[in-house]
DNA sequence: ATATATGGTAAGTTTGCGCTTACGGTAAGT
DNA sequence: ACTTACCGTAAGCGCAAACTTACCATATAT
């Protein structure tokens, strides 16, 4: 069969993709709790440090995240503007899947 | 380096990993338009209908779709509470991610 | 200058996951 | 009864992605 795969198209896309792995939300909480620099962040996750590198980007890319540089040390912290585009974009997301449910829960007589 | 690897636990979590995926985004936003059948739900996407059997299992143990028997049809649907839950608890992480943010920006004379 | 700390990236390995094919099982139509 | 439609699951395959090791670059400390 010709399987023309599915692709991560839009932003909001990429950022449910970027979440959908348990070690990346795992990241991403240590920061919600406070900016940290890359040591810091892997310091208890069980993966190496360029393992958290390499997630750090992908969060960076669903701008989910931001970077600032302080010294040599790389600090990064929650990404406010893109977290509230994402925010905004799931409220639709599930309103729109509620109304659709009571649209045909009202058919039906149960 | 002993890799204990990171694991999906809290149920919400799951969700996150359920719609990480392009086709199960895809097969989600579907049943948000209607109900639909295995059948109908495979019709249109590039991938083969056990594919889509299989992707249903990971949604419905998600908490986001529900199945009931129609005749020889098994018929998807949104699962409100579900889905709802997920959007209360994303409500809060969002909140939360940004209130961190802002008790750091605070700090920060820029 | 040398050493130490920090971290991004390249290259290669492994493993998990999405997919297909094959099969079996039930429901409805003829 | 048998044929057709519908669908779940098992087994196996292939690939993308998460991981490791190794290396290099820059910043700070001594």
């Amino acid at each position: 069969m010709k399987t023309e795969k599915m692709k991560n198209t839009n932003s909001h896309a990429i950022a449910f993709n970027a979440l959908g792995d348990p070690t990346r939300r795992a990241i991403f909480e240590k920061l919600r709790a406070s900016p940290l620099a890359v040591v810091d962040i892997a310091k208890g996750l069980p993966v190496s440090r360029p393992a958290v590198s390499q997630h750090l980007r992908v969060l960076k890319e669903a701008k989910l995240i931001s970077i600032h540089q302080h010294g040599a040390r790389n600090v990064y912290q929650i990404d406010q503007e893109g977290v509230l585009a994402m925010r905004n974009y799931l409220d639709k997301f599930w309103d729109e899947a509620l109304m659709a449910f009571k649209t045909f829960a009202e058919r039906t007589t149960k």
